[in-house]
DNA sequence: ACAATGACGTCAACGTTGTTGACAACGACG
DNA sequence: CGTCGTTGTCAACAACGTTGACGTCATTGT
């Protein structure tokens, strides 16, 4: 039964399918081995730990953000459709997000990103320093968006639609008297769709970054 | 020797105490039980289960969030503020930017932040609708730049600052006809404090939520 | 004043997790 | 054909969160 002869190819196209059907707590090496058909201990032959294969989960998952960008578009399109596509990038990994700050061993394709980033900020107009500072900006609004809707993300559509109207609930039956504001608001909270709320909230600091003529 | 009664209070006093000085990972139910000199599992007596815990946590430390804010000072300074502690208060604890996610049972404090940053945004003029909207882009961004931040969180000043240089070397020695633009401005990437890259990513948001006059 | 009740810490143990070392089967190669 | 490195298998370990039985203390009702 040695048939199935693992690869780290297959072991990153397993990993990546179980997270995103079970999340992230339905992954463990034991699952893993047990939906690649072999003993769990056989990817530590390919991998050194999970922490190592969990990089390069998230190298493969980082690798299709700046692909086929759109060139011709301006650099706020580009940037936009580039921080959407890392977004939900990180979404299938909430782990991600903190495992980006292990150490100097930075992932290659982290660094197109960065100087993707870069470069539509100088197209814009910026220089190195505000650039720089723009780069570090739109990456925290990015990480933070992901970090928020990791935890809804392995639900489905109508699910997690329904969990947004039971919080606006929760919000509009709060105490008038001590949040009025949250109360008046609750109907437009977590309203439209969480991609919507963070396109809105990229353009914005995008209007702030670069101010418009 | 059961001199070592416990109170839920003292319980969360040394929890944050261990994850301050040890970090997340070094904060176990049996880390705790010998910080406490007692048992590890007498703390099940206080609190359902571990979760319980952390939640009761992240209600003390998002406690001090909306306390004694400046009321003289305009709507701006005060959303800085808060935001900034806020971001502070997530430093501590990373699992609970994605613990805040969960489900309706939603904590006192966290109300009190969201009607206080609504309220702040309704002051700057904002409708109920775009109130709402730039709530959820600040609160992005804060929860973003605590995340990206929190990994380093344990270092000492000396150390992080090491490390940020560290990691700008790494973007001054890429291949600078492959990644110009990360060469060229490596030395402002990671430049000056958390703190202060995080302000000039909300002022920015701020700027582009709120059009000045 | 005294027995009963509930609260709380202790102990042993369970199931699950990531990980390691010894062992065996297999193909590649001189 | 024999040898060796590669890779899957198996048993096991330490650490984790958690549970149930047990004992011990203080409080309380009559």
């Amino acid at each position: 039964m040695s048939r199935a002869t693992l690869t780290r190819d297959t072991i990153v196209d397993t990993t990546i399918r179980i997270i995103a059907e079970q999340g992230t707590e339905g992954f463990t090496m034991r699952s893993l081995g047990q939906a690649l058909g072999t003993d769990p201990t056989a990817v530590y032959r390919h991998f050194r730990d999970k922490a190592e294969l969990l990089r390069a989960v998230s190298e493969r998952l980082l690798g299709s953000v700046t692909i086929d960008l759109p060139a011709d578009a301006g650099w706020r399109p580009v940037t936009v459709e580039l921080c959407r596509r890392l977004r939900s990038a990180l979404l299938n990994q909430p782990q991600l997000a903190t495992a980006l700050q292990f150490g100097p061993p930075l992932q290659p394709t982290e660094f197109a990103i960065t100087e993707t980033l870069l470069r539509q900020f100088r197209v814009a107009g910026l220089e190195q320093g505000a650039a720089a500072l723009a780069y570090h900006s739109v990456i925290e609004l990015t990480v933070g968006s992901a970090a928020i809707d990791a935890a809804l993300h392995s639900l489905s559509d109508g699910e997690r639609s329904q969990q947004y109207s039971r919080w606006r609930s929760v919000y509009a039956t709060l105490d008038p008297a001590e949040y009025p504001e949250t109360v008046g608001a609750s109907a437009h909270l977590y309203g439209g769709t969480a991609d919507e709320r963070f396109v809105h909230a990229l353009e914005a600091l995008l209007d702030g970054i670069v101010p418009s003529p």
